[in-house]
DNA sequence: ATTAATGCAAAGGATTTGCAATACC
DNA sequence: GGTATTGCAAATCCTTTGCATTAAT
């Protein structure tokens, strides 16, 4: 959090919160669902502060946001970012969230950063379609 | 466009002229951008019809729907479905949107789907960061 | 004391929806 | 004629913003 330090922003109480919920959330939590548990721990934190806190710990690079193929509403998702990236399956038929991380999608990433000279701040895998179990309902 | 036939879709003049925008665009384009285009081949056509064409088409798999990043606010763009997917970068210095497209993503595609059992139906990988012009720039 | 952060309510932008009118087969 | 599609305006959802107040250093 030293990033946010050097830029001259406070961390606040609610901040400290907010950033202990998501890092600690086993799921993809929305605004909402992140403020309904920053709640249990702070009463008084207000949605605008959740959105804004979020603002600035994407732009420090510090979590990823998620749309996961907007499977329900244009909402976004947010995680803590970690070392090496993983990618998002999500499932149409009965919207299950998964996570897949492989040697190769990092691989991919290097080579489109040395393929094109772009240098990648961010990389969002997303894939929709049926999952495993869900594929063999419906035929 | 079988594929809406068979569910009882109605091919109709202004369904039409949207596909026929999609596929020529060069760029990719949101909802008022389709909608603009369309007027000049069909002054009374609305964005309410856009939409509604849109989400008829996604459903298919005719199109695709893009978040690119996020550069400018929380639209959608849309492209025509080709045979093999690309990927999106998005500069965060000059907003500038590449596509670069790989068998090593084909690959990675197969890979998860064989290792999860998950039947993609759709896959978008988007990175965002800096191109090679504004890497230089921004040191 | 200064400056950043917050709550609240209002505004904003993108997308969806209800319903009466219209176009299609 | 019966059904799908459309336009229009209103509604909805998510997110952002202005401003007066409060908290942090």
């Amino acid at each position: 959090m030293d990033e946010l330090v050097e830029r001259g922003v406070r961390i606040t109480r609610q901040r400290r919160v907010l950033i202990s919920v998501i890092q600690n959330s086993p799921t993809h939590l929305d605004a909402t669902a992140l403020l309904a548990i920053a709640k249990q721990q702070d009463s008084g934190i207000n949605l605008a502060t959740v959105y804004r806190t979020l603002a600035l710990l994407k732009n420090c690079g510090l979590i990823d946001e998620l749309d996961l193929m907007h499977l329900e509403g244009e909402k976004h998702y947010y995680e803590a970012k970690t070392s090496s990236d993983h990618c998002h399956l999500a499932c149409f038929g009965c919207g299950a969230i998964m996570e897949y991380a492989s040697p190769l999608f990092e691989k991919l990433k290097r080579k489109i950063a040395a393929d094109s000279g772009f240098r990648i701040r961010v990389a969002r895998l997303e894939l929709g379609g049926l999952c495993k179990q869900c594929a063999k309902t419906t035929a």
